[in-house]
RNA sequence: GGUGGGUUCGUAUAACGGCUAGUACUCAGGAUUUUCAUUCCUGCAAUAGGAGUUCGAUUCUCCUACCCACUACCA
């Protein structure tokens, strides 16, 4: 059997996507999955589509991810240009292949499945145009070719006077004529298509002497040995014509397996950065900030931890088959299977994002967590004791959802309240309830003596409680009492409790 | 418009052609808790519509509807 070799082949036109980190992620657990190689290699076959940074951010996202490519980066993490024993196919950047795709379009030229045209942009756009006025849709095909400028209609000699003169020309594909092409993806079963639907597609380009994405993909992932290909499914319209590609090569082609869309949280579509603005969620694995200066939030620095954000990716098209929801990396890789992959666009859930990151906090160990907390209380200009943030973090653990929450949910153990919530000061600090608190907070010395002196008096638990969080929290919600004045001590919950009864009553 | 793909609770999904269509998230209610949270329990909620094949269809076939993608010298 031939060993299994896939792919993750990104445009480094912005920043990497969720549903691009999905791809890179299903390529590289099919690979580990199969002891086979995940490869990474950039289509910048666009010139004039290029982003400075894109393509760092996409191997640094893979990375953050966990998922590196056995093959495409050298010793220093950056996309590989010279041969060695790890990346033997060097270069993997196609800009820099530019030089192997001509020989390969020629050759189609010469065996007659592929032709060079002369039309200009204009020209084009004009046969466009009147098409649409006629309420058709021009392709260029069997049906118009006869009728454009190409040397398929041109005499040979001013093919070739063409060719030295201008520097315009392209490289196109014979679309054959009423040729149903069978096709089989590992997803989606048996497609057939009839190629007189097909455009003969540009496959290479003089203007800047490189191939278009057809082509370059083509040949690349015959050179590279893949042997599996695993994309998007907006790909799928495309995959009669790379059949046909292999066929007019006589190449072996890889299996196909497309992807389902990863689609809007509400309404139809695909997912967009706008609605990650618009509901208040990342759908860029790290932040971007645009050669322009805008800024895109990213999942990292909103607080995921990389494993639940591959956990929570690996589940939106595919699942194991079992109820488990929680998956290691590992695990992953030994579940996964391309036939669990769903057929049907996946809409992606925010809500349960969350939940995966909360079930993750809770594997943490406590020391892990403190760890990442210390960080943020310097930020609040607090310098606590390691021990004491531990214990601290094992008390407010359970109750966040991001290491970023611990503070809003433990801040009072830090520094004493300035404000009361309103409605809470007006429910529980009533001058009755202060009272009976005020006594049983002078009167003994420990939280727990003080609430069997509470129910000694027979005294409501419930009504003298709240009014003494209040007093230490500010709100009625918070960590226990107990918890909240061993860390803060007794005197401290004396003075904030004189100090809200300044302020309330 | 054309071509291709898709369609199970609001969302992600499960269900050799055969139980009362299961699970998770969200939401609602309840129990526990001095509060909040946790935890636990309960509940709400789906096979797009129509034919056909079959003893029997969520599952297979066809039609309709709707959704999506593609339709560039972009990927």
């Amino acid at each position: 059997m031939k060993r299994v070799r896939v792919r993750f082949a990104p445009s480094p036109t912005g920043p990497l996507h969720m549903g691009g980190v999905r791809t890179a992620l299903y390529n590289y657990l099919f690979a580990k999955k199969n002891g086979g190689d995940f490869i990474l290699r950039i289509e910048d076959t666009d010139s004039h589509r290029f982003v400075p940074g894109a393509e760092e951010y996409i191997i640094e996202s893979l990375r953050w991810c966990g998922i590196m490519p056995d093959e495409g980066l050298d010793a220093d993490g950056r996309l590989a240009s010279e041969k060695s024993e790890r990346n033997p196919h060097a270069p993997y950047r196609q800009s820099e292949r530019k030089s192997i795709y001509r020989a390969y379009a020629e050759q189609l030229v010469a065996g007659g499945f592929a032709y060079y045209a002369f039309d200009t942009a204009e020209e084009l756009e004009k046969a466009r145009a009147e098409a649409e006025g006629k309420g058709e849709t021009f392709i260029y095909s069997a049906a118009t070719r006869g009728a454009l400028r190409n040397s398929l209609t041109l005499p040979a000699e001013e093919v070739a006077a063409l060719l030295k003169s201008r520097t315009d020309w392209t490289i196109r594909f014979k679309m054959p004529q009423d040729r149903v092409v069978v096709m089989e993806d590992i997803i989606r079963g048996h497609i057939e298509v009839n190629s007189s639907t097909l455009d003969d597609k540009v496959l290479w380009k003089r203007a800047d002497e490189l191939p278009t994405y057809h082509l370059a993909n083509i040949v690349d992932d015959h050179l590279m040995e893949i042997s599996h290909v695993i994309r998007g499914e907006e790909w799928l319209p495309s995959l009669p014509l790379h059949y046909l590609l292999y066929e007019a090569f006589g190449w072996e082609r890889p299996e196909f397996a497309h992807l389902p869309l990863l689609l809007k949280p509400v309404g139809n579509g695909k997912l967009s950065k706008r609605d990650g603005d618009k509901m208040g969620f990342p759908v860029f694995p790290l932040k971007w900030v645009a050669p322009d200066g805008a800024e895109s939030r990213g999942y990292r620095e909103d607080g995921y931890f990389p494993e639940a954000f591959v956990n929570l990716l690996a589940m939106l098209g595919w699942n194991p088959g079992t109820e488990q929801e929680i998956f290691s990396l590992q695990e992953l890789v030994e579940a996964f299977s391309l036939e669990k992959v769903g057929k049907s666009g996946a809409k992606f859930n925010p809500d349960k994002a969350k939940w995966f990151n909360k079930e993750y906090l809770r594997m943490k160990g406590t020391e892990e967590l403190a760890a990442l907390f210390m960080p943020v209380l310097e930020e609040h200009g607090i310098s606590a004791d390691k021990h004491k943030v531990e214990e601290i973090t094992e008390l407010i653990k359970e109750r966040a959802t991001f290491v970023k929450d611990f503070w809003d949910i433990a801040w009072y153990l830090f520094e004493a309240p300035q404000t009361y919530v309103e409605k809470d000061a007006a429910k529980f600090f009533k001058s009755e309830n202060v009272a009976m608190a005020r006594e049983a907070l002078e009167e003994t010395d420990s939280a727990i003596a003080m609430e069997e002196y509470i129910r000694g008096k027979e005294w409501p638990m419930g009504k003298v409680m709240n009014c003494i969080r209040l007093a230490l929290t500010g709100s009625s919600s918070g960590l226990g009492i107990a918890d909240i004045m061993r860390f803060i001590g007794r005197e401290e919950a004396l003075a904030r409790f004189r100090r809200a009864e300044e302020r309330l009553l």
